[in-house]
RNA sequence: GGUCCCGUAGCUCAGCUGGAUAGAGCAUCGGAUUUCUAAUCCGACGGUCACAGGUUCGAAUCCUGUCGGGAUCACCA
């Protein structure tokens, strides 16, 4: 049971009934009413807002509102007292068993605590990752890959039914210079000595298809003329580009659901097809766009193109479609590709992008709105950019080529999970700085280190327990008398571990994960903080010899409390540490 | 020049979608260990929430403007 959304309901009925017999008027709003744990513990367990929210619109002032709702939550079952504080905070403290009560939903759960039925199962759609296929990923695609894989996580945990999507750019010039690349390797596989000209992909990465090449089509297609070669090679470098990029993102435990090739799009007739739609609504035009501001560049000139009247839909710009060659652009078949997803029936849509295509959001947003008459509403999540130190010393990857650290130096160096719950530390929005000594860091400044030891303290606790013949089965620890909880930070903790669900949901619908890596990080420090008092007062241990069912007690607590940090690493995708080494 | 993001303690950052006396870690200072792993904990010190207006019962949070830092810009993807 989540205790806050439980209340919710609680304050709602008592609400109707102060409705029903005439206190309040009907149709009041009841959405911005929150219920939350106070900002200071000592003014209760829980606070709700509502005689402030409704004092408007109920024409009351909000004390005498609140009086008259805490009459009807005096005898609400659980509450030990309700009082009113400051401006017109309804303050509620609750019995301990309500609490206490909730250890064993944790541990009937499991690592599924915190799930809930928010999303009710609709359909999300989260793009992520999209990485042009040119490569292994590098490690500027590390944050919006862990960033996306979480959210989608977050998401299933409240109840979506989340559709994973990478979004292949297989249409672009770019793919033309990798397999003319590519080509270079055949023909160094083939026993040519080559130099790989100015302006093609030097990476060895291509090596491989080189020699896949050599092997599937011997020396066929050194003859052949660019036009019947070229597409032979593309399809198998594409392939196996991909394969590579699969291969990475598994290092970091991401698989997609579906991956989107934006080269159908071309083919299938989608891009027309969508142009058309634009078309028909008169929101396409050919005209020219004005310099930029502050551009003095010599290069520029003006020319008709193919545009879309995106300022229609808050744009700065109207943008184009086509080049003036004719061609389209990238933004294009982008539209259609958004439609697409409209068409299968996601009317949620979420983009992770890195902080440079931050500049293409309004016109993406623009285009959704455009193309689904406003029938589907897309968040563009945008991962501002991570900062490399080592040893606290910022270092930049050099452009020159092949210069570059990849996703897979990174995790070779200090592990996926270390790397997955960093990248989770800031907002989305913030800038990040990665320092490679400190995810390594046994302190606790690292937080990555500092959660992982609570989960691996409690499993050390119960490993002793058991090694001095205490039953610790799940069973046996369901049957607990809780109620020998009584201390201060126990019960602190157990009231942690209440809001948990909270958080999760919270997280969700603002779509930012960050939050539940500081939610553990705070669960860790209660943890830690209850473990230490132990050490002052022997009492307090989690194990004592003389005292069989405090143990018990005890050892169900912080069983559910690892429980607990498990149910939230598993949405960052971290797996918790047994023990650390 | 336009757009987007950021600006909160000496440093690195949270701040629960507008709530109560703005919170953590690091650093500094003072304490706790024959350990249920001290790889930890407890306490003290530390703030004009960049600045100026506005919105309202109430603003770090929303709006406008200014300043500072970062990203980005029309036929690349």
């Amino acid at each position: 049971m989540n205790i806050f959304r439980h209340f919710e309901t609680r304050i709602e009925a008592a609400l109707n009934a102060l409705v029903a017999e005439g206190t309040l008027p009907s149709g009041l709003d009841f959405s911005r009413i929150a219920v939350e744990p106070p900002r200071d513990a000592s003014h209760g367990d829980l606070s709700t807002n509502a005689a402030m929210v409704l004092s408007k619109p109920a024409g009351m002032n909000p004390r005498a509102l609140a009086e008259k709702l805490v009459e009807k939550l005096k005898s609400e079952a659980a509450v030990t007292e309700v009082t009113i504080a400051g401006p017109g905070f309804i303050n509620l403290r609750l019995t301990s068993e309500i609490w206490l009560g909730g250890i064993l939903d944790v541990l009937a759960a499991g690592a599924a605590y915190g799930a809930s039925t928010l999303g009710a199962g609709k359909n999300v759609n989260v793009e992520y990752v999209s990485a042009n296929p040119t490569g292994p990923m590098h490690v500027g695609h590390v944050r919006g890959a862990v960033f996306g894989d979480a959210l989608a996580n977050l998401l299933e945990k409240v109840g979506y039914r989340v559709c994973r999507e990478y979004y292949i750019n297989d249409a672009g010039g770019q793919i033309e210079v990798l397999a003319r690349s590519a080509f270079m390797r055949y023909r160094e596989a083939l026993g040519e000595t080559i130099t790989i000209p100015e302006g093609l992909y030097p990476g060895d990465y291509l090596v491989p298809v080189g020699v896949a090449l050599a092997k599937t089509h011997g020396d066929k297609l050194l003859k052949a003329p660019d036009t019947e070669w070229l597409p032979v090679v593309r399809d198998t470098t594409m392939a196996m580009m991909m394969d590579l990029i699969r291969g990475d993102l598994a290092v970091l435990g991401i698989v997609h659901e579906v991956f989107f090739s934006e080269r159908t799009l071309h083919q299938n007739g989608a891009v027309e097809a969508v142009l058309k739609l634009l078309d028909e609504k008169g929101l396409i035009y050919t005209g020219v766009l004005e310099r930029p501001k502050g551009d003095a560049s010599e290069d520029w000139e003006e020319r008709p193109q193919t545009l879309f009247r995106s300022t229609q839909f808050g744009d700065d710009q109207d943008r184009a479609l086509k080049k003036s060659d004719g061609s389209w652009t990238y933004f294009a078949p982008d539209i259609a590709y958004h439609y697409d997803k409209f068409q299968r029936g996601f009317t949620t849509l979420i983009d992770v992008w890195g902080a440079d295509h931050s500049g293409y959001i309004k016109r993406v947003k623009a285009a959704v709105a455009a193309i689904t008459d406003n029938q589907a509403e897309i968040d563009v999540k945008v991962c501002q950019m991570v900062r490399l130190f080592r040893d606290g010393e910022p270092f930049r990857m050099s452009k020159r080529a092949g210069d570059f650290i990849t996703l897979r130096d990174v995790v070779d160096e200090v592990g996926k999970d270390a790397v997955r719950f960093m990248m989770l530390t800031r907002k989305n929005d913030a800038s990040l700085d990665f320092d490679f000594a400190k995810v390594m860091e046994q302190s606790r400044d690292n937080p990555v280190f500092y959660v992982q030891y609570a989960h691996a303290r409690i499993c050390s606790v119960l490993r002793n327990a058991a090694e001095q013949g205490i039953d610790i089965a799940e069973a046996s620890l369901a049957k607990a008398d809780l109620s020998l909880l009584k201390d201060e930070a126990e019960l602190a903790l157990v009231k942690q571990m209440g809001a948990f669900p909270r958080a999760i949901e919270q997280a969700a619908q603002a779509h930012e994960p960050h939050r539940i890596a500081f939610a553990l990080n705070d669960l860790a420090a209660s943890f830690h903080g209850l473990w230490n008092k132990g050490k002052d007062e022997p009492g307090l241990r989690f194990i004592l010899a003389d005292n069989r069912d405090v143990t018990i007690a005890r050892l169900t607590l912080i069983r559910a409390a690892a429980l607990v940090l498990s149910a939230g690493l598993g949405v960052l995708g971290v797996k918790p540490a047994e023990e650390m080494r």
